[in-house]
DNA sequence: CGGCAATTTGACTATCCTCAACAGGGGTGG
DNA sequence: CCACCCCTGTTGAGGATAGTCAAATTGCCG
């Protein structure tokens, strides 16, 4: 019951290379599970002992200074593959933003398939790729980018990412998009790489601006997203 | 005669993963170049139209703000692998900081390669995730540190990944390293995130500590390589 | 030895952070 | 159903860190 078959990342995971008996195979090894926002699937600094597919819901990846203050180093969504295969110690830590259901794999089972599927590991090569480019335009901001910079490029982002799983794209105006934010200001802001001071302040400024209304705190409508994404630099 | 078995980096590069007639094919198909300082070999926004392994010297892959503003988002050392694989437009520029040697291949050619051998694309992937990883932990620095614990935090890993090529370690002093920098004070400041200005004070701060010595502006003497690594936070 | 570029230093400024108080709103218990 | 409370977010004032602009210095090369 709990097939692949019916799984609604199936064709955009990286299972999406597997067919038939190897699905099987690997939906043998497999288990979904639920995680309730806040719960955390893996900690920064274990050992990686498990890697997974997230088939629903928003987590972060996180990682700490020495003193305490949280970076956020990825965010993941439907789809998106976890964990770090092939040995090493997970650098940061995955927890759930929104409630989410990830099909769980022990990191010793998935390696070992791995190896027997090339088509398998090809995907998660292209998947990685694509992070890692993700990743490196997170670094552009982080590093270049003023606070108003960062937020108008983290809505763009966002929208993009969301596109029909929380955000909505008016039809009769494109530039009209809403938002229901899987994050509190507070992850906002550690995902920028600033207080949450700063990120409501500049909510706040965009919304003066016309580019933004904010009818609740976890939603956001962009007015004019040309404009935001003017302002995103 | 340009034959692997010669190859300095034959054993760290992905190229361990193949054997005789597997290696003459790639051999085949790639060909070695020299980079000159200040070089690119790709350019940020173009098609991703050749890969490559680096045999020697170190290179930078670099974004740039609209407003011309450079953020460097990652140093490749001899053994890494340099380039978009699998389609895409590259999101960085590539440019030799040091002379450099290559070994380049066409993207189109490697892709089709590495389709064919999947040992080959598992050495890639682990490449890439530990990549990736690394591209996190940087993550954390452009965000969440200051600038005294981002320059402290760059010599480190500078010194360990230049170990034997430019960081040398005092036999009887393990706590005093020598390296020559590959880097002006202006791409560390577009390592870091930082100004020009800004590196160089912190530079003389860490000498007035006496964790640095300057003896020239290309060579750094860590003299308290334990002090430097609490610093880095 | 001169010239040029890179780096350092200095003075001032701006952005963002810190600390603190206040507001809103969602949920709970009366 | 309403009042209250607590948590999250907003706003304000002041301060610190890093940025900007400008000038001085160093050192590298011919």
């Amino acid at each position: 019951m709990a097939s692949c078959d019916f799984c609604v990342v199936r064709n955009r995971a990286i299972c999406s290379a597997l067919e038939g008996a190897e699905l099987a195979a690997l939906n043998a090894i497999g288990r979904t599970r639920t995680v309730e926002p806040g719960e955390s699937l893996i900690w920064e600094g274990e050992d990686s002992i498990l890697v997974a597919n997230v088939i629903e819901g928003v987590l972060k990846l996180s990682s700490n200074t020495e003193d305490g203050r949280e970076q956020i180093v990825g965010v993941v969504y439907p789809s998106d593959f976890i964990g770090r295969p092939f040995g090493g110690t997970s650098g940061h830590g995955v927890t759930a933003l929104t409630e989410a259901k990830v099909c769980v794999f022990s990191r010793g089972d998935f390696d070992a398939f791995a190896h027997e599927h090339p088509a398998l590991e090809h995907k998660l090569l292209e998947r990685t790729l694509g992070e890692l480019d993700r990743s490196r335009r997170w670094m552009l901001l982080l590093g270049r980018k003023s606070a108003s910079q960062k937020l108008a490029s983290f809505l763009v982002e966002l929208s993009e990412r969301l596109s029909g799983n929380g955000c909505a794209i008016d039809a009769e105006k494109p530039n009209r998009r809403t938002i229901t934010l899987p994050f509190s200001r507070q992850q906002i802001a550690d995902v920028l790489g600033l207080t949450i001071e700063t990120v409501s302040r500049q909510f706040t400024q965009l919304k003066q601006d016309g580019i933004l209304e904010l009818p609740s705190r976890r939603e956001v409508i962009i007015a004019d997203f040309d404009a935001l994404v003017a302002e995103a630099g």
